[in-house]
DNA sequence: AATGAATGAGTCTTCATTCAT
DNA sequence: GATGAATGAAGACTCATTCAT
């Protein structure tokens, strides 16, 4: 059995690292069953055993590197008692994450959005779970008088669409050659944000 | 001639609208040339007559899309001295354009990010144009000393990626019920973020 | 106009042609696509131009063989007044028709037959049009007195039901040599058990 | 050993069933081997180790049901001495056991006929059976004078074939409600119909 | 210029069958 | 005997593109 399930793991496990390769790298229309499948070492049929489709392939794909990543910021956040420095920390982790793996920021940022409609309700989920991570902080952070009120929302959309964007330009031309170098602008650029906004007490 | 032309022109312009219809409804993979070449009440050879291959009409669609969004943008700037008062008016000129072109909004915002590789660098070029537009009324206010000398390209990213969101979340969401309502948010976001970011002349 | 309607319906009839050698020679489940493509000396597009489905190219084969059949067997009976000399007419001609073409009858009672459950509806209309056309008879021959009353709807399917095994008999063992030497003794069988069955007033 | 076996036969006999029950419902080729292996509660692998391949199931399926049939036919004869009411016996019977048995009926008289060419063998062999029960009531009347001599082969399909199209226009329409009320105006039909043929001598 | 029938390579998916455990 | 993961050939259908008219 634990032989088995465990068989069985690396297999589905070697398909979604092969999905993730081939999604990531081409696309999600241009990507053939096949290429998965070659690419993960498996049969069509193997493949479509673990994986109805090639639909609830890539959203499997989906959900298991949008929860990795959300685990990992939720993770290193967790120890930090101040929402502000937990939201530098998130902030961090998440442009570490990406940096590290190109594919993932493809994968999210990239080729799930033009995916299709059927994926638009998962993405938005998932976006929102980003963004819940931020409002979070900037809740709490409100109320503890940190931050005046304001529009928690939109601000948390708002760094989250901000960071996409440094990390698409990233894919697309390579700088900051280190991902990771933006931290301090963007830790500015929304930390005096958020609080300018509030020194005059504009709603 | 003149006639054949303007058949020809306006023959052009209604496959053009058929394909915004089109691609921005269903994506670029999932629509078919025959459902443009219906919409456009043409056939689909007149189509291909107009335009090579379905990836040069997305191509010549996306730059007409996104030329007429930025001269629009850039008209509405071209009066305004004040460069702070003119990225202003950039950001509501492109909250209102986006609110009352769904179609727009989607096709430049969903559609054509993962349409494939082949339009990755228009698509870059064209965020590129949009960032320029910001980083050029940021590096005015310096020079001229109305913000503090900063990294005004991921600035201008950030923003663009920022608004980016905001349009995305209205798009799925539907909120805020008027997207322009976003306006004043994120301008104070947006401001008091550069300047504060200045203030403590952020390392 | 009319050379591209000669010619379209020349390439929709070859298919047909084709399909029906096809279809009747392997069934429906056996026959690819490909193979009624091939056959017909078409493309696999071109083929999918004049018919959406295999399924929709099968139906349309079952309408015009059993129309053409039916077509037939009504002209043949169309001059003669008296109804029991159609039925014989047309129990004749039946057999004719089988007995000329070979895969006519295999088609419409082999193969249509364990086709699938979405043509059971059609199979049943066409029994029925077969049914009705006994039916006709028989009813104007107890009408006219000719025939005693009896319970022709079941005598009609009874009829048919025996012809159709009599044709399936010769297609599976080739007795009788000549399918329509079968005529006499079937239309004795018919006439004489009708007539007789009437003799004691059945219930 | 005989509980091995015991529990065998049985499980052979669940696979059977379900096997029945399944390509009754659906046919031949629209039935997957995990659907019978799912309905009998077995795995793909037990079922094939019963029968070597999906062909190998359905025949045996076929030979088991028909000659079951048969027997029931057969055993329900036995005690008849007349030839004329023997045959009477045998409609009856029939039309009892279709009745009581939807599935019985379906299997034979429609998912068997268009399985496949690999069927049509033993579909002839099982028709032949049952005509051949009919054929010797008939030769047996013939002999002791109670039918005058005629084409008792042809008879025997003629009413076999009137039988199955009344089971089938039962399992279409649902008509007659009772398959069994069919029986005496199939019994009249088939009769007088017999002897009238006879009566003036018809070749 | 326009039409739409035709092409054929390419796609996703199914499924009978096998075999290591 | 039983299991079910794996295989891979085959099949229905799509669609960008071409071209004779």
């Amino acid at each position: 059995m634990a032989k088995t399930q465990e068989r069985s793991r690396s297999r589905r496990q070697r398909v979604l690292d092969a999905a993730l390769a081939t999604f990531a790298e081409r696309g999600y229309s241009d990507t053939a069953i096949d290429e998965v499948a070659r690419a993960s070492e498996t049969s069509k049929g193997g493949l479509y055993f673990h994986f109805p489709s090639k639909q609830a392939l890539f959203l499997a794909l989906l959900d298991e590197m949008s929860q990795a990543l959300l685990r990992r910021v939720t993770e290193a956040m967790a120890a930090e008692p101040d929402p502000i420095a937990r939201g530098e920390i998130a902030l961090r982790e998440v442009l570490r994450a990406f940096g590290e793996h190109r594919l993932l920021a493809r994968l999210l940022l990239v080729e799930a959005v033009g995916a299709g409609r059927e994926f638009h309700a998962r993405l938005n989920e998932i976006n929102a779970a980003f963004a819940d991570l931020i409002a979070g902080c900037l809740d709490e952070a409100v109320a503890r008088g940190q931050l005046p009120p304001h529009d928690t929302r939109i601000a948390a959309y708002a760094w989250y669409g901000a960071i996409n964007q440094i990390v698409l330009r990233w894919l697309a031309t390579g700088e900051p050659a280190r991902l990771e170098d933006a931290f301090p602008t963007l830790r500015d650029l929304f930390l005096y944000g958020v609080r300018g906004a509030a020194k005059d007490g504009r709603s």
